[in-house]
DNA sequence: GCTCTTAAGGTACTCCACGTACCCTATATC
DNA sequence: GATATAGGGTACGTGGAGTACCTTAAGAGC
């Protein structure tokens, strides 16, 4: 009748995944270790000898969460690319509660250097080579100049994203938002001579 | 031996003064009720009977502390009146920990409608008008077109240094990172013919 | 099969901070 | 002066982080 006691990384992918489930229907300020370990069937000694608080448990249950990054969109014009990239991120942050997950995460980060630099690392940046190498193709198009690959330039599009989701704090911004990024804001600059 | 208690407005600024110094102190985590009761000299009945939750406060006091909003730079050109901008609001976000803070409030008010919205008309519209303020000379001197005039594009400058501290999380951006902002996006967006 | 080390389970605890309840006391107003 | 109002003091209840300690199962070596 087995009584069955998991133990290493079996283990550890249950609290995982019990740490991925209260994040999302819970946000960050609702993951609790008492309710993480009691969602995993186990207690917390075994959550705090693997992750030594509930923010480092919270991030390594966020990497887990948003997974494998994807290829980046060829659809044989810039201003395509550029809406499913654009598409694809905002979909991602809309999901059930991730700007709320971040948002947190980055609060509990501020203090802790270490942890606001893995934060950075795995999360923020993720995703930034996509852009380079769409915006690549349409140099090698002829659709804009070279100069538009500098990474201040590339990123400009999901970093006004990301702000419409920090001041709005909606969940998901509407596809008017994001074609007035492109249009008004994101091509014209891509295009401008200098 | 004036025992002489405190009422009304005369204890509401000593409270509010209270929390600010908690607040640039120990940052949104750090503040507590208890903290700021001690501090003020008073106790938690008196705040709570202003303020329902340790997040109205917060946003309280932080309101108190970035204090009135300043008048618009006229330098005569442009990219002059832009960079005393950028600058003003640079200056004002790295102060004590306000970029912490301000993350804290978000997180804070994520799950809050009411107080997300007072945060926004608040803060983070806050010196919006400046910009417009600031562009519409421009138009006028005939630096830029007249489309540069729309919200999305005049505040893409302050959207993209808010992301600056969400994302790298420091105190103070390098006024390199300004210049940056400035001449190899903001300008050149706001030049470009369409 | 037996022993021994390691890790999981269980439980209870400390600490801290939010928010509330109650009762006492000073102050302003009528 | 009486009385309503608001501040002061204090003690709770609640909930969650993190810790301590002991018991018990699992696997490794022999």
């Amino acid at each position: 009748m087995g009584s069955s006691r998991r133990r290493g990384p079996e283990l550890e992918q249950a609290i995982l995944r019990a740490a991925v489930e209260e994040l999302t229907e819970s946000g960050y300020a609702g993951l609790t270790m008492d309710g993480v370990a009691a969602r995993a069937g186990t207690n917390k000694n075994a959550i705090y000898r693997r992750w030594p608080s509930r923010a480092t448990l919270a991030l390594a249950a966020y990497r887990e969460l948003i997974g494998a990054d994807r290829d980046p969109p060829d659809t044989g014009t810039l201003r395509g690319d550029v809406m499913e990239l654009l598409r694809g991120a905002n979909n991602h942050l809309a999901a059930p509660a991730v700007s709320g997950i971040v948002l947190g995460l980055l609060a509990a980060a501020a203090d802790d250097p270490d942890l606001m630099a893995q934060l950075r690392d795995s999360i923020i940046d993720a995703g930034s080579g996509l852009w380079l190498t769409v915006l690549g193709r349409a140099v090698t198009r002829g659709e804009i100049p070279e100069k538009a690959l500098k990474p201040r330039v590339a990123t400009v599009a999901i970093a006004l994203l990301r702000n419409e989701y920090v001041t709005r704090g909606t969940s998901s911004v509407p596809d008017a938002v994001l074609t007035e990024i492109i249009d008004d804001v994101y091509l014209p600059l891509l295009r401008s001579p200098r």
